[in-house]
DNA sequence: CGAATTTGACCGGCGC
DNA sequence: GCGCCGGTCAAATTCG
């Protein structure tokens, strides 16, 4: 007889485990033990591993397993959670067990029939060393199940102690807000753009003045919508991947998304109502502008693209021009292509609309990452008050994810993000900067979020620079189309693996970590599309989680410049203008992509495992240059 | 020959 | 109202 502490251990953890600590088990489950493990509920957990000991016929009593005293091989139970039927299931395994047992014993008890006393002997003999076989590979087995179940409860606490550490700074960003005088509008007019962990960006938001009890009411909204988020996040993981969200699954975009994602000359007016529009919160509309280092015409984005247009832009003599995406016919997305005046090896494209069709694979890198850029964006700016700017009040939003640090430094506060009313551009535009190879920033980690405002803009332009040494491969994998993408699941493992293992054992160099991280980052996309997400995520981009991952959420339209900048350089200030746009809350397609992907990543693993200490930080140091891209 | 690109015309928003 | 500008259309042209 051996008592076997999973059991217990599962009644002791399990039990306490919330929704998003269930779904962080149901992952590693899922990916470990091969269980189909949808809606995992902990008693199901416990069921599975009773009736996993009785098929082995190691159970004895409820809590306690005994060893085979059979040879005969246990085999794999493949069980399904959640149905009505795995009690039935249960049950008949259970009666097979008892007959077994009494088959067992009725043979043990039976003093064999005399006629052949040696054979009977020798044939006991072979059973208790099969017996004895079995015993050690079961005590394996419970082993590996004790520690991995070990990991998944010192798992769910870190989450869970980073979960509060998250809501801890939210509150405490929200709280200082509070406490910020309230600034004179026309003098220094502004919008709160809250950056709300999990929090949709089509939540409407107007509560620029909102008292103590409104905040804090939302605070606790807040809470829930993560929760809410990292659940679906995890549970929908395999679900997303095949069945786009609703709304971008939609053959014929609903009407009002179709006014979303077409180009301003299309869609009714309404920059004179952007009071009204973010009041209401009604959906922006963005845009994503990608710097790239590229010799070819045009950025190889996955995408088929169809040129519509070229025109010279005021300020810069390079010719700009316009594709629409030819996918689907009706697809609304457009993008700009122009070279950077200054530096005619930076191509610059801007995105724009939300594709409404499948993506091929080697497009849904790119329409992740824009996505993600773009849900920031709007996530940002989706409290924002047209016409009177907007302020990032993002203070120092922190989290770790089992060492998978992301960090919102807010570096606004001490400059108050204006954004005065102008003339800008209509669109909020986020850059993703994939252009330089030099980082300022001291840790090569540290993904730089920073967002620069211009002080003619009437929206902000936030920089995104997720800082590598190696960015310069970037455009060239997309030069190539992602004709790998399809293995970058397998690729992703690979990359993390080493990560969270290491975490398990020793914490790895911060070197040997920004090394390998660094690599991450600048040789494949979709690891930064993951990062992006994730801040998109914390930002109040991930709330929607509505989303698919294959539909690039490249813009609506509204307000706000954005200079998302993933590149690696901060040296030369990049600002984007922006101008109001819509957000329907669906940038989840990012989302999506981040769960399939955190999904696949933990086959073996846990994507949270790997202390990776990134840090986004959110600064408004670098002035506006403002519309560089579209005004200049 | 069909598809894709080019390019000048056109449209609408905005500032003066 | 006019002109500037960004963006789009569509006929002409080019390409495969």
């Amino acid at each position: 007889m051996k008592v076997i502490s999973l059991y217990e251990a599962s009644k002791i953890v399990l039990p306490s485990a919330d929704n998003l600590g269930r779904s962080f088990l149901n992952i590693l489950l899922s990916s470990q033990l091969g269980l189909n493990c949808e809606n995992v509920e902990t008693k199901d957990l416990q069921k599975y591993i009773l009736r996993k000991a009785k098929a082995r016929g190691l159970l004895a009593e409820k809590g306690v397993f005994k060893m085979p005293s059979s040879g005969g091989a246990a085999t794999e139970e493949r069980v399904q959670f959640g149905s009505t039927s795995h009690e039935d299931s249960g049950c008949s395994q259970e009666a097979k067990k008892v007959g077994i047992s009494e088959e067992l014993q009725d043979h043990k008890m039976k003093p064999s029939s005399s006629n052949n006393e040696e054979s009977s002997n020798s044939k006991e003999e072979e059973v208790l060393e099969s017996a004895k076989t079995e015993m050690g590979e079961v005590r394996e087995e419970n082993e590996r199940l004790k520690m991995m179940l070990e990991r998944i409860e010192k798992d769910y606490q870190s989450l869970q102690f980073r979960f509060f550490d998250i809501l801890q700074h939210e509150t405490s960003s929200k709280q200082s807000t509070d406490s910020t005088p309230s600034h004179d509008e026309t003098e220094e007019p502004h919008d709160l753009v809250s950056l709300c962990l999990g929090r949709s960006p089509s939540e409407p938001k107007k509560e620029e003045k909102s008292t103590n009890t409104t905040k804090r009411r939302e605070n606790e909204e807040l809470k829930a919508n993560l929760t809410l988020g990292l659940d679906s996040k995890f549970l929908i993981s395999s679900e997303i991947v095949s069945n786009p969200s609703p709304a971008e699954s939609v053959e014929e975009p609903k009407e009002e998304e179709a006014a979303e994602t077409w180009p301003s000359s299309k869609i009714p007016k309404r920059n004179g109502d952007h009071d009204e529009v973010a009041q209401q919160g009604h959906p922006k509309r963005a845009r994503v502008c990608v710097r790239t280092r590229c010799d070819t015409p045009t950025m190889n984005d996955g995408c088929q693209w169809r040129k519509y247009g070229q025109k010279i832009a005021k300020g810069n003599p390079c010719p700009r021009a316009y594709y629409r995406c030819t996918v689907a016919p009706s697809c609304p997305v457009r993008k700009q292509v122009q070279r950077c005046a200054e530096d005619t090896t930076i191509l610059i494209t801007t995105y724009e609309g939300t594709h409404n069709h499948q993506l091929p694979v080697s497009a849904t890198a790119m329409a992740s990452t824009t996505s993600a850029a773009a849900s920031m964006l709007l996530s940002g700016s989706s409290s924002s008050q047209p016409g009177l700017g907007s302020l990032i009040n993002a203070t120092s939003a922190r989290t770790e994810l089992n060492g998978l640090s992301f960090s919102l430094h807010d570096n606004l506060r001490t400059k108050q993000l204006y954004f005065p009313n102008s003339s800008s551009p209509m669109f909020p535009t986020i850059t993703l900067d994939l252009t330089t190879s030099s980082s300022t920033s001291t840790n090569p980690f540290n993904s730089r979020f920073s967002s620069s405002f211009s002080s003619t803009s009437r929206f902000p332009s936030t920089s995104l620079n997720f800082s590598s040494t190696e960015s310069n491969t970037l455009p060239t994998i997309w030069n190539n189309g992602y004709q790998n993408y399809g293995t970058l699941s397998y690729n992703h493992q690979q990359l993390y693996q080493p990560y969270m293992e290491k975490n398990f054992q020793a914490a790895p160099t911060q070197q040997v970590l920004a090394e390998t991280l660094t690599k991450a980052i600048t040789s494949d996309p979709s690891f930064r599309t993951v990062i992006a997400t994730a801040i998109s995520s914390m930002m109040g981009g991930g709330g929607s989680v509505s989303a698919n991952n294959r539909n690039q959420r490249a813009g609506d339209q509204n307000s706000s410049g954005q200079n998302l900048n993933m590149g690696d350089q901060t040296s030369t200030p990049r600002a984007f203008s922006t101008n109001s746009l819509t957000q329907n809350g669906k940038l989840g397609c990012a989302s999506t992509y981040f769960n399939g992907l955190s999904s696949s990543t933990s086959q073996k693993g846990s994507l949270l495992q790997p202390a990776l200490p990134f840090s986004i930080f959110n600064s408004a140091s670098m002035p506006n240059n403002d519309n560089e891209e579209h005004k200049s």
